[in-house]
DNA sequence: TACCGCTTGTGAACGCATGCACAAAGTTGA
DNA sequence: TCAACTTTGTGCATGCGTTCACAAGCGGTA
């Protein structure tokens, strides 16, 4: 069993190294995945907005990072830019929405309509992506068979018929947490090789199922700590003679 | 202007390097922050299940971490474990708790009150750790004063003298994209310096304002994206004779 | 064609986080 | 009281990610 990849956790390197696809791909920082992600939403807002080359500085500017990052996380998926010029807007498009693998469609399913869930399957934003919400579970058997968001629940219990047959690649678990570890178990003898868990719980999986936490109360405390933080330092700040508004009181 | 702290970012250390409080709380890196409310929920748990001392091998194993790990992390808040025995639990969770500023209560504000601020308004989760919601914004004018999760919804004008006077601490932002930069601006002028982001937008906000975003089709592309690397491996393990489920094929 | 200015792509250095391995310290049992 | 065992706390090495700085390369211009 392996713990599932938590935020700022780098790709693992394979031991052995033939330089093909695979290097290519395990090369990526998952860091950089992610901020390809956000690259590749602010080059579709720039091709919405009919921008056909954009040059680091500016897509850096607008990503919020360092336009040397930019450049080497680009250089992780090839070199596509012009020297001189910039990039070509839609060329950078296509190539992220390769390496990101959003060529295919996956199917999401999202187990335990709460409110959570149901926001998930009203939520707009997976489908025009490429994540079609292809499947919603719940254990209520009041549900079986409502609609939500266009998609009747199903039964937990189908979920390993149902998600195999609708070809399901990624599994949302929005249930209470003394559930979520149940149905991530069913999710992967379904088939379901990664999943997206919103439940505050740590999910035991096998090493080859890639687990995505979205946990509300860390980010929260994160947040609590940043105010204690900021507390602490006003306080000591004013007991060293600067006042809360950085001015210098006794220089 | 400060572009967010993504995930994966280190605590920013000040060049000068007073031994006091601020430095303590600065001392501790960002992930560990992370996982120290990770370690505080698995420890609430083991309260309730009246376990009293925990090693920091099984409260690793609880988390999904490395001992070695745990231990530092702890040791970044002070050495409150007994060598041959491990942690008492109940002195640890009041040290985490207040590392993490949970002492206090943070009161929360969400905007836009959508599928997600809906749900957002009625997660339990939220004033039963410490962070009481406090207010709910919408510029619909319809829903200003529908009771939602129990609080009234305030029209979004409002922003500044409600978020004073409820004395709210962190903002929590659920409107679509368009709206998300102008919904932060108000925050921030409101006296909010802690947003957590819903949105995908890259927020830009002043140097003193910690934002945390939460993206969900980011992680959905992280997701996909191992989706492919995967399928990329399997392809060439058959092509260099492996079998997808890891058999050699000609070995 | 040759030059000039601009931007990419990347080698190298730095810094942070992780994991190992062990000394220090405390408990238990005789 | 002492020895054996257990577990913490941490110095150190390793590896990854970020940043700097600059050479290489391309378009525009005369």
């Amino acid at each position: 069993m392996a713990a599932q990849r938590g935020e700022g956790d780098g790709v693992v390197t394979s031991p052995e190294a033939p330089a093909d696809v695979r290097e290519r791909a395990r090369a990526i920082p998952e860091a950089a995945v992610a901020r390809l992600a956000v690259y590749l939403r602010v080059l579709s807002g720039m091709v919405e907005q009919g921008v056909t080359t954009i040059s680091s500085e500016e897509l850096a500017g607008a990503a919020g990072v360092n336009s040397a990052k930019l450049r080497k996380d680009l250089s992780y998926i090839g070199s596509y830019g012009t020297r001189g010029v910039g990039y070509d807007v839609e060329v950078l498009v296509s190539h992220i929405e390769r390496i990101l693998g959003l060529t295919r469609k996956h199917s999401v399913a999202v187990v335990g309509i709460g409110n959570l869930g149901h926001a998930l399957a009203n939520y707009g934003g997976f489908p025009s992506r490429g994540f079609p919400v292809a499947a919603l579970f719940d254990i209520d058997p009041d549900l079986t068979g409502v609609p939500v968001g266009g998609i009747p629940v199903n039964h937990i219990d189908d979920i390993t018929s149902v998600c195999s047959e609708r070809e399901v690649s990624i599994g949302v678990i929005a249930t209470p947490p003394q559930a979520a570890q149940a149905v991530c178990d069913r999710l992967v003898s379904a088939g379901v090789q990664c999943i997206l868990n919103f439940a505050p719980v740590v999910l035991q999986v096998p090493d080859y199922v890639e687990v995505r936490k979205v946990d509300l109360a860390v980010e929260m405390q994160i947040l609590s700590f940043h105010v204690a933080r900021r507390a602490d330092e006003a306080a000591s700040d004013v007991v060293n003679g600067i006042g809360v508004d950085g001015v210098v009181i006794r220089p």
